[in-house]
DNA sequence: ATTTTCACTGGACAGCCTGTCTTTCATCGG
DNA sequence: CCGATGAAAGACAGGCTGTCCAGTGAAAAT
């Protein structure tokens, strides 16, 4: 049962077609209707996809939304976030990164807000993905923080870790979404309020 | 078709009794796996009561969930926070205040936790309950951000309104949960964090 | 041209959960 | 004791998940 060679070029890319329009599909059901269970039924339709093959491709509905918030992680570009606003002045980086973060937020805010609640709900529905997310915001906050400090722009009584907690609390989602639909304010109006709470919280 | 009057008395008590075995199981389903979605049929099973019974007392799961809230937010003494925390000192009031919220939302944090997130995710899975929740919370910011006003303690650059906005952000069951949990803080530290970042960024 | 490989299908199935409906049971007034 | 009343139990239909598998059609190898 000698097993010959198979180099896939067109099949592959119809695989990787196929995948796309499920993420995509799961993309629109959460935009379409955030406030409602997202039933697989539903995303393979919208896919024009057998429901098998969302188990196929993706191995579990954990698996897809996993894949999924990973997916829009990529191409939200959340994790070119950081290098983005490398500004030489840390207290200007912070002020844009806030903001570019904010402006994210935004951009995504119901799926976001569903991605959220469903990792706080139950831990494998979306396979992780928040978590390494969040991870990620905490390395983060504590370069800015780290920055901050180096440069001398913390106040007397605040360390380094305290200054990483508050932005790390000040720059999550709950924290815009709360003012952004729990009081209605525009994206900028939210990025000025925060970094101007971090600023004088932390800054001397 | 003369409707004879009926007096309850022990039916009456044991119905009331029902209805607290459930509330309690609920509470205990959220409180041993908040990371799971919560099973009517457990929460019966817990009760020491049919299914049926649970639709019956509270007529669905909304209902019940609805129900739940409302009965934590009374023995949580939520709504008695504002005056419980009524200093003259508008400063000093603030601190006793969030120091309160916090404590409470220390006490309850799973199941809090559990709630708010079912309610982000669909509407009506607890009938609106923490929406008035929210409601209140906002009421309270307000009042708390006018007492500052009033006794000239805000910044010259700081309005009211930008105030209150402020402390809706901080007092969140989020806010507090992002450094609760999330940084696992103790309570006392969340409290202390949280009342210095509303201070150095209301206050002159 | 024929064979092999593989993504995808389509349907069947058990399992869990919800919500409703009907039936049974315990308590109350007379 | 009896009939009335409301609580509780059980049966039922419907929806979604996850698994399985025989089958199909098109790309790739020979």
């Amino acid at each position: 049962m000698a097993t010959r060679k198979y180099d896939q070029r067109l099949r592959a890319e119809a695989s990787e077609e196929t995948r796309r329009r499920i993420l995509d599909a799961v993309y629109t059901c959460l935009r379409e209707a955030p406030a409602e269970p997202v039933a697989l039924d539903k995303v393979a339709r919208l896919a024009r996809v057998s429901r098998s093959t969302v188990y196929l491709v993706f191995g579990s509905r954990g698996g897809l939304f996993a894949a999924f918030a990973e997916d829009l992680l990529e191409r939200g570009g959340f994790s070119r976030m950081l290098e983005a606003t490398a500004h030489p002045n840390a207290r200007e980086g912070l002020r844009g990164g806030i903001h570019g973060v904010m402006t994210m937020y935004a951009a995504h805010r119901d799926v976001l807000r569903a991605l959220y609640s469903m990792a706080m709900l139950s831990a494998d529905a979306v396979g992780g993905a928040v978590q390494r997310i969040e991870q990620g915001r905490a390395a983060g906050a504590y370069y800015r923080a780290m920055r901050l400090a180096d440069q001398g722009q913390l106040r007397p009584d605040v360390t380094t870790e305290e200054a990483a907690d508050l932005l790390w609390m000040l720059t999550g989602f709950d924290s815009f979404d709360l003012l952004y639909t729990g009081r209605s304010l525009p994206v900028d109006r939210v990025a000025e309020r925060i970094a101007t709470t971090a600023e004088r919280t932390l800054c001397r």
